[in-house]
DNA sequence: CAGCGCTACCACACCCC
DNA sequence: GGTGTGGTAGCG
């Protein structure tokens, strides 16, 4: 269904092109420099378009939406390094106005938004309610997940002003992040249902200890309509359930409304940086007052680079020792059971949903561990975005390269590293995980790494061209020609050959344009606004 | 010329008592 | 009146 609206939504993209730009002429090649430091810098109108991008560059490149002009929500989406975009953003005289945007499937960290309307909540104290509440988030990691982390590990952002009062709290948990923001989602609606049953409550005067009996503390009270449907998965002391009644707020029409906002855990959302405004207002995201969260010192990185890079939600990478935290609802379990029963009982079938947003590379891993009679699986997959990198955890195949044998009673691992098409093993054995052990990397067969790319994409044919040439220019630095912003003539834009070619290109153009201003003269680039990069985007 | 991903809400069809 | 469905305004 998704795959289906985003075809048709590109379908209908190339069609304005077609419309826009309908004749074709020459391609000119750009000349490269390679003894220059790579340098990624590219701006795309389609978010899609940009994460395509990120996907076929070997370095790690994130995608982040810029606001456009005041008014509409617009967008337009750049793809750089963090340390590229913290080298121009630092000085926080261009760019203002950036979300950092966390990627659908990827890992990534326990993240809230927080806010209220001070005139609609004169007595509220916001300080007291943050601590609350993470006080009440450190218990529900700890008994759902056994993760311990406290107040020291989370970062807190204020972006309060007059009126309203607004914070973003990013949870800097030790060798634990979640599966996805999907996920996070989950977890965050799981814990405050005592409090969202607060707000539903037809009863206005109801007081909140009516809620309060026997239920175990995250259990018993499913999310959506199920009211009979009860947590399987985790298996919880009884205790009472927490008063939460501090996390009611009233919004500006005097409704009861949660502190915390339920609405920033969906697909590629946009979340403000560090330091960042909304496009309207002028006040950014700077350390709270009552943060207590302190970034690990580093000879190389600048206390507020460690900041910035702590703010960053999708910024986790792949570690041997991380835990990676799910939060199933109660629909997709039922989803899950229900395939599991249609598609008969024996246990690989579960394998089903354990697809990753990769079916060839699935394919592929589910080809390796079926050798030698055994029928393995895959239990489950992660996604890191920072290394593209997709975890494979392995049943019953169990063979270990370390030790030359399958092992009894742990199971394996197979990585696949998309950036470099290779994969390897690791396993979860503590004698090989002690010994950091991985295999030897083996290339990824071609038409895989190939096919997945394509079919992913859902390039045509013509569009595999584009997107073998921007593989081609990947390399490409900026030219170091003075030309600025304005004054990338039209010229430019008339001399491509291939219609398809167009849409890339005519970005990476806009992008070298803005990258040259950004990248040819340090003093230079203090002096450049937003509005020149939103004008060489223009100057088309 | 050009954002994205939802959810709440509405209108309507259909069904059952 | 209950329930499902399809389409969309508007929010984050």
């Amino acid at each position: 269904m998704r795959k289906w609206e985003s075809m048709r939504k590109q379908i209908e993209e190339r069609a304005s092109h077609y419309e826009r730009k309908p004749l074709s002429s020459v391609y000119r090649p750009r000349l490269s420099k390679p003894e220059e430091p790579p340098s990624i810098w590219k701006l795309f109108h389609r978010q899609n378009q940009a994460f395509n991008f990120v996907k076929s560059c070997k370095e790690n490149v994130h995608v982040f939406a810029l606001e456009c002009k005041a008014g509409d929500g617009q967008r337009i989406y750049l793809v750089t390094s963090y340390a590229q975009l913290w080298f121009y953003y630092k000085s926080r005289k261009t760019l203002l106005h950036c979300y950092e945007v966390i990627p659908e499937n990827a890992v990534c960290k326990l993240y809230f938004d927080l806010e209220f309307n001070k005139l609609a909540n004169p007595e509220a104290d916001g300080k007291r309610m943050v601590a609350l509440l993470i006080e009440h988030v450190c218990k529900a990691l700890e008994e759902l997940y056994n993760v311990h982390c406290s107040a020291e590990d989370v970062f807190n952002l204020d972006s309060s002003t007059e009126e309203k009062f607004s914070r973003h709290l990013i949870f800097q948990l030790h060798d634990a992040a979640f599966k996805d923001n999907i996920h996070v989602g989950n977890f965050v609606r799981k814990i405050l249902q005592p409090a969202l049953h607060l707000i539903t409550q037809k009863d206005e005067d109801k007081i909140p200890e009516e809620m309060c009996h026997e239920a175990s503390c995250f259990s018993d009270v499913p999310l959506e309509q199920e009211t009979s449907e009860a947590w399987e998965t985790l298996e919880l002391p009884k205790q009472h359930s927490p008063d939460l009644s501090f996390l009611v707020v009233k919004n500006s029409i005097g409704e009861k409304c949660l502190f915390v906002d339920l609405g920033v855990y969906t697909r590629n959302r946009n979340f403000r940086l560090y330091q960042s405004s909304k496009i309207g207002k002028c006040v950014a995201l700077e350390v709270a007052e009552d943060n207590r969260f302190i970034p690990e010192q580093s000879k190389d990185i600048s206390e507020e680079n460690q900041y910035f890079l702590s703010s960053l939600v999708s910024n986790v990478r792949f570690s041997d020792s991380l835990r990676i935290l799910t939060c199933d609802t109660s629909q997709t379990k039922r989803k899950r059971a229900e395939y599991f029963n249609s598609t008969g009982a024996s246990a690989e079938s579960i394998e089903g949903f354990q697809c990753s947003p990769y079916p060839e590379v699935d394919q592929f891993v589910i080809s390796l561990v079926n050798k030698h009679a055994i029928k393995g699986g895959i239990r489950r997959w992660n996604y890191f975005f920072p290394e593209e990198l997709l975890v494979y955890d392995i049943c019953k195949y169990r063979w270990c390269e370390n030790i030359g044998r399958p092992h009894k009673s742990n199971n394996i691992m197979i990585l696949v590293d998309l950036k470099n098409e290779v994969w390897y093993q690791k396993c979860h054995d503590p004698v090989c995980k002690a010994q950091n052990f991985k295999s030897n990397c083996f290339p990824l067969p071609t038409e895989v790494s190939l096919r997945f790319l394509l079919k992913e994409e859902e390039f045509t044919s013509d569009e595999a061209d584009e997107f073998s040439n921007s593989l081609a220019k990947n390399s490409q630095i900026p030219s170091s020609s003075s030309l600025l912003p304005g004054e990338s003539s039209d010229a430019d834009w008339d001399d491509k050959d291939d219609a398809c070619f167009l849409e890339a290109t005519e970005d990476a153009e806009f992008a070298d344009a803005a990258d040259r201003s950004l990248l040819g003269d340090k003093s230079a680039m203090d002096d450049i606004p937003d509005e020149l990069i939103m004008e060489a985007l223009q100057s088309s």
